[in-house]
RNA sequence: GCGCCUGUAGCUCAGUUGGAUAGAGUGACGGACUACGAAUCCGUAGGUCGCAGGUUCGAAUCCUGUCAGGCGCACCA
């Protein structure tokens, strides 16, 4: 990337300055490259004289002055001049960006991959609903910032691992076996005596329906903890297909479908409690067996087997989590829900009992999902009368604009969805803008061949495109990588909407203002290319957000 | 009471890890199709970056305090 390849430069004249005496500095510092905000500061700056100031002892200009005199000037190099009050501003010939549209052009669909393997193995845990019902339109969030996350560290060089921890186990299970059969007995005509804490939603009657249209009153004479026991080893794989079905709806897959039962069964759950006890982390009081988290910056310790024996959520997330560790990633990225942030200090604080290195564990934090309709709240689905389900979202909207919308802000801020909005075909809606420029693109790529023009190969004369709106969106195109690059290591996928944006913004613009295919053909040619370098960039991109990229609309 | 997140244009939000004159979209107003898609483009207007201190060459960004909103503080998951 262009912006390492200066930093080198500036590194290096630093480096004969030290050598030469003529700045004096303990350490030299990492040099950084900024796109300046205003244009006439040059393509790029960096503002390492100002960083030395202070310890050389001497002005920025100074300092900005003598890194100058032993800088180096390649061909992409146009000028380098010092501006302010002491930033180095470089500006770039064209040719880096005619070198950009080829490496576009020549690498297409690995266009913004880095080239170079991180050797990291991350796995990505995410939405992990619990299969008790319907997904609701937060679990949408989890599933495409996950998702996108996935993609954009594959991007960036990394091998991804996609998972989906099944809590299979424990009261909730019971209780929705138990809210099950409360539904198939009324069903069969008996009173409805729906627990306490009971799932009240409607799916639970569909459920026992297709029990009793199955079976008819065959579990009639069972008891009621029996019934329950039944049916929710029966009703969550149901469940469970239909949680599948909606984010395959989202394109959303999973590597690994984890179940939490199994680690009570395979006994894991067991050796990890054993384990923390001969660690010492351990102890019993009140009955039951509590987990010093405390020694790990947690506020309170935690309960590991409850007074009646039952282990606890959090224990067999711990063995879920030692499993993880076992499985050899470099690096575990769990997404949760804001609802759940007080949990994060004691899974840290366990991670840390199990030995697991400070920071191979990452959480991210997602705030929660408002639903607007033109601009008023909602909460109950219309047709249900319930909450609106994920499922319904995507059917109301479709795919591309959840995903797209999902993803238009940074993941810890909440996140008003407007359903009218995603729902729009209009300028206010920022997937048809985009998708709106991929289409375009082919349109004219379409209408060019009729016209027996095709886009300039390599080696083609690219130096003809010169009009400053084919420079500001080469320019563009030559920061995906660098841009994908950020938005992984930043856990950001957001990011990526936004350049989309500028990306769509400013070929609109480019159209608007050059003609694409004219009389002149060789121009026509070398456009067609930075038509095609566009239209690629925009559907790489499209593609780690997991939005299509529509030759027509 | 404690913890996490968020306060930036009328509205919805960016702001690339501390840089130069804080940017988009939308709404409002005014313009642009006899040629490649007007789902587009151009122009005008709009700011005490919640408030008060501090750190330094330099702060929307970091620190402290404060106000407001959201979420959470289980032997639930």
């Amino acid at each position: 990337m262009i912006e390492h390849k200066l930093a080198r430069l500036v590194d290096d004249a630093l480096g004969r300055a030290v050598e030469s005496g003529r700045l004096k500095i303990a350490r030299r510092p990492i040099v950084e490259i900024a796109r300046p905000h205003e244009k006439g500061h040059g393509d790029w700056a960096s503002n390492v004289a100002l960083i030395l100031a202070k310890e050389a002892g001497v002005g920025p200009r100074v300092i900005a002055d003598i890194i100058l005199d032993r800088i180096e000037r390649p061909p992409y190099v146009a000028d380098v001049t010092i501006a302010g009050p002491g930033f180095i501003n470089f500006r770039l010939s064209n040719t880096w960006l005619y070198e950009a549209l080829t490496a576009i052009r020549t690498q297409r669909d690995r266009y913004g991959w880095s080239e170079l393997p991180t050797g990291e193995r991350i796995q990505v845990e995410f939405v992990s609903a619990n299969p008790v019902g319907p997904m609701h339109v937060g679990h949408g969030r989890w599933a495409a910032v996950g998702d996108s996350l996935a993609r954009l560290l594959l991007a960036a060089g990394s091998e991804v691992q996609r998972e989906f921890y099944i809590n299979d186990w424990g009261n909730q299970m019971l209780n929705f076996g138990a809210s099950v059969a409360a539904r198939y007995r009324e069903l069969l005509g008996a009173p409805l005596e729906l627990p306490e804490d009971g799932y009240r939603g409607h799916y639970i009657i569909d459920i026992a329906q297709e029990i009793v249209d199955k079976d008819g009153d065959k579990y009639l004479d069972l008891g009621f903890e029996q019934q329950g026991k039944l049916f929710s080893a029966r009703a969550y794989k149901q469940v469970l297909e239909h949680i599948k079905k909606t984010l395959e709806a989202m394109d959303v897959t999973f590597d690994c479908w984890f179940s939490e039962r199994a680690l009570h069964d395979s006994g894991e759950l067991d050796e990890t409690l054993a384990l923390l006890e001969a660690g010492g982390y351990s102890y019993r009081a009140d009955g039951a067996l509590w987990l010093r988290t405390t020694d790990f910056g947690d506020d309170k310790d935690r309960v590991l087997v409850r007074e009646n024996g039952e282990p606890t959520y959090f224990a067999a997330d711990i063995a879920y989590h030692r499993d993880k560790i076992r499985r050899g990633y470099t690096k575990l990225i769990d997404i949760w829900g804001a609802d759940h942030h007080g949990y994060v200090a004691r899974m840290q604080a366990a991670m840390a009992a199990l030995g697991a290195e400070p920071g191979s564990l990452e959480i991210i934090i997602g705030q929660l999902v408002s639903l607007y309709s033109g601009g008023r709240p909602i909460k109950m689905s219309k047709r249900t009368g319930e909450m609106v389900t994920l499922e319904e979202l995507l059917a109301e909207v479709g795919k591309d604009a959840v995903r797209y919308f999902f993803l238009m802000r940074g993941t810890d801020t909440a996140l008003d969805f407007d359903i009218e909005l995603a729902k729009s075909e209009t300028a206010e809606n920022p997937v048809y803008y985009v998708q709106y420029a991929h289409a375009r693109i082919c349109s004219i790529l379409r209408h060019a061949a009729e016209n027996d023009l095709a886009p300039a190969g390599t080696g083609a004369d690219l130096a003809l495109l010169d009009h400053q709106a084919e420079l500001a969106l080469l320019r563009e195109l030559a920061e995906a990588p660098s841009v994908i690059m950020r938005a992984a290591a930043n856990r950001a996928p957001y990011r990526l909407t936004k350049y989309l944006q500028d990306v769509a913004g400013l070929f609109h613009q480019f159209y608007h203002q050059c003609r694409v295919v004219s009389d002149d053909e060789k121009l026509s040619v070398a456009r067609l290319a930075l038509c095609d370098g566009t239209r690629q960039v925009i559907k790489n991109v499209l593609w780690l957000i997991g939005v299509s990229a529509p030759e027509k609309m």
